[in-house]
DNA sequence: GGTCTATATTGACCCAGATCAAACGGCCTG
DNA sequence: CAGGCCGTTTGATCTGGGTCAATATAGACC
């Protein structure tokens, strides 16, 4: 219902990087996040063979959409840096988000089913991710079985993923959806090298609250009903977690 | 929290119907259910060649599981006959049914990406299910263009169906999400030949809550209310669709 | 550096759905 | 065919989170 108004571009065509000696230099074999990203558990030899897999790379800036429901499905998309939400629309002007990804994850495999993108993919910060062009994907996979099974992986996760959504939609109350949302952002930016206390949001109180099934206000009186019980600091979207023992707490005792 | 009561047994070597030629008689092309299933989209030879992917048959009991949450992951698994649930269960005991699957639909993909079986999947009704070892099928779909695709298409709709199961959890009223899950139903029924207007439920009103997010009580309200307006006819696991239309205007005008 | 607008916090009140409780209806079993 | 057991329906009451509203804070933009 409340239309975030943020810039509204997503040409296809522009702010692609064209495929050239130096970006391939920069393809898999030579990026940080390939233990993170599609070619993890690949030999270097059969990562070498990926790296021309990457069709180009394209910079998204905060409040641009990287594909939009309704577009033609072609590639699907790794993260090279930055942040995404994916939210999809409905009708009557609801919506609802069903995730944020980071660097080294994958977006657009709603796309494969129906060959046209099911939600959208909105950028929450200025990102760079890299495009792999579905066909290619499909035919290396065919060659590649180590990069088959790891793309039949990260899609199975995905609905791993999704159904502990729908767990927490279910059933969980209020606190413990913002405790398992938290514990769940800190696990990952650990994964990546950050600091498992500390971190900025970069979605809004009221992106969180669609997230989980919440208001935007259910949210603010949660964090702060944390803050007052030392489990966490919050100073907007600064987050410092105090005692991730007692956030976990939280999520195995059902209320009364 | 309920535990169901229901007979527990899914001994895996039991049930199995082996490979004979009488059974591969009847996998694949000579099935009916091969325009909804996996094979969907392949051609005669094609076809033809995913013939002994079928790894055997299994049949399932009412209310005894196909895999439960820890197993190690082998297979996927196609609906011969018969209707499933498929559940989450926390420690303390709550637990989620994240889908209700009939004919033709596949099982098992929460397994691929760790191996492992990540939710319990349990008949709701005597069912017969057609094995298919994962090993075989990535083989498969490495040589068979048209199987990788498809098989592709099946985990991608799996995630749309998640995120639509997400929307429903997170911004719809009880009614609208009864009315949907409705007529999802019908839809799928439709598809496999049987009345849009009429059928059995397999699952109970707990079951319904459970994937709903909501309490049995609601649910058996939500259908009487549905009833008093003459949208449906109720009694018992008997459904009667009224009024599709109506259906369906609940749920694109959120209230007030 | 001051104004503007989006985001966040906090309070007061309300309601949809949860909870508690009771009774009913199929159906299976002995 | 009597008795017990689920599963379901329905009523009465309670409450967590929604709604409405007012204020605070912080970037963003001249």
């Amino acid at each position: 219902m409340t239309q975030i108004k943020r810039p509204d571009d997503n040409v296809q065509s522009q702010n692609v990087v064209p495929i050239t000696l130096t970006s391939l230099k920069a393809a898999c074999s030579q990026c940080n996040l390939r233990e993170l990203c599609l070619p993890y558990g690949l030999s270097e030899t059969e990562i070498a063979q990926i790296d021309h897999l990457v069709g180009g790379r394209r910079k998204v800036k905060r409040g641009h959409h990287l594909y939009r429901a309704g577009d033609p499905f072609e590639a699907i998309y790794a993260i090279k840096m930055g942040f995404f939400k994916t939210d999809i629309l409905l009708e009557d002007g609801r919506d609802q988000v069903t995730g944020f990804q980071m660097a080294g994850e994958i977006l657009g495999m709603d796309g494969i089913g129906t060959d046209v993108h099911t939600c959208n993919s909105i950028a929450l910060e200025d990102s760079e991710i890299c495009i792999i062009p579905f066909v290619q994907l499909e035919q290396l996979s065919r060659e590649v079985q180590a990069l088959q099974r790891h793309f039949h992986q990260v899609m199975s996760r995905e609905i791993v993923r999704d159904h502990g959504v729908m767990m927490l939609l279910g059933t969980m109350r209020a606190e413990e959806r913002l405790a398992a949302f938290l514990l769940n952002l800190s696990q990952r930016f650990t994964a990546r090298g950050y600091s498992p206390q500390e971190f900025h949001l970069r979605m809004t109180r009221e992106e969180i609250g669609s997230y989980l099934g919440l208001k935007l206000e259910t949210v603010s009186r949660a964090f702060s009903r944390f803050q007052d019980d030392d489990l966490i600091s919050v100073h907007q979207k600064h987050i410092r977690i105090l005692d991730a023992g007692g956030l976990k707490r939280l999520l195995n005792h059902q209320a009364p």
